[in-house]
DNA sequence: AAGTTAATTTAACATTTGATAAGTGGATTT
DNA sequence: AAATCCACTTATCAAATGTTAAATTAACTT
């Protein structure tokens, strides 16, 4: 029987029967009601999720100010990298935004995987690197475009935020605050 | 005989004796002299850099303005991910900003080596997890800090920088206008 | 040392963004 | 339906940053 979530793996890169198996059997499944936290602030990150739907975003807090450091759709790898990487509590969390089916994958368990399937190693390792190229995308973004160019390039790259997402989390994670946001929508209209 | 790149390397991960040998041979070293690239623009990312001496930026254009990326010191790891990981030409160029000796490593000898090199393949894993993780830094660093935090929090972090660097790179780096840093340097004094 | 170029600072003004507060509209509750 | 809450917009003023140009300083050449 086919997993969606495998096949998407596969398609990033190669995995044998084996490996695929074995890598379908770590993964659980379950439904997070809106606005819940999918991992609070101050845990340590040692679960990797991936949406089945519903929409994503991580957070955290800046004197005292709701940051959104960026939102995640369905298939998008979910992970507060700077934690897992060193082993320590995140200062975010990760949030559910609508009503969502969320996959999730304990990174000890799938770490045990490596040594006898390397071709697991390998696509997990492109799969942060995938994600290690959007971050290097979106400093270019946030380093030298105006709060303009950056609201019309998420609303090319992530159009579905626009609808579904309060403007409040969309302000911070431009950077820019909540009036500023609203004044930049009045003048395209 | 020792090899301080290899001894770093192997502060960050384990090698065995064949490994470190094997890795070793890739490793070449050249002098630069200052404000050469060492990787021009459009050329696809195929090596990877560390500094033994000297300094260096990763920049590229925007809107014809010459925008600095980053800035990088001895053993720290250089590279343009986004074309490495993609194949595809960089839009950036790395520059040395003073005279360098340089240390270079060929990706495609790197990677030969994986298969019969599980270690060496894990220590670059790791060395690009270190990067992804300062992106992800910088990332918090732009999006909501005003251009007066993020000088004071380079001069925390590369304080070597600020003394060694032309104000026009520096500023481009920090997302903000030569005149307007240099106002921001006068504010202090 | 004089001349030339590059780097940095300063000034003046325009534009953008932030901060605060008030107003509007829609949804939910009772 | 009234009351309340929440999301979003609008208005006003202050602060920060951009733009352009000129002035100063430092570095380099001859």
């Amino acid at each position: 029987m086919s997993h969606a979530l495998i096949t998407y793996f596969k398609q990033i890169s190669q995995l044998s029967t084996s490996s695929e198996e074995a890598l379908k059997a770590l993964i659980q499944i379950q439904s997070i009601p809106k606005n819940q936290d999918l991992q609070h602030i101050a845990q340590t990150c040692k679960t990797l999720y991936f949406l089945k739907t519903g929409l994503a975003r991580i957070y955290y807090f800046h004197d005292g100010n709701d940051v959104t450091e960026g939102f995640y759709e369905p298939f998008c790898l979910i992970a507060r990298a700077e934690s897992l990487f060193a082993g320590a509590p995140s200062k975010k969390a990760i949030q559910v935004l609508e009503d969502a089916e969320v996959w999730s994958i304990s990174t000890q368990e799938l770490s045990a995987l490596y040594d006898d399937h390397r071709d697991i190693e390998r696509l997990f390792t492109r799969l942060f690197e995938r994600a290690y190229v959007q971050t290097i995308q979106r400093i270019e973004n946030l380093q030298f475009h105006t709060a303009d160019e950056r609201y019309q390039l998420l609303a090319q790259e992530q159009s579905e935020v626009l609808r579904r997402v309060p403007l409040k989390y969309i302000a911070s994670y431009l950077g820019i605050t909540q009036v500023s946001l609203s004044r930049i929508r009045a003048k395209k209209s």
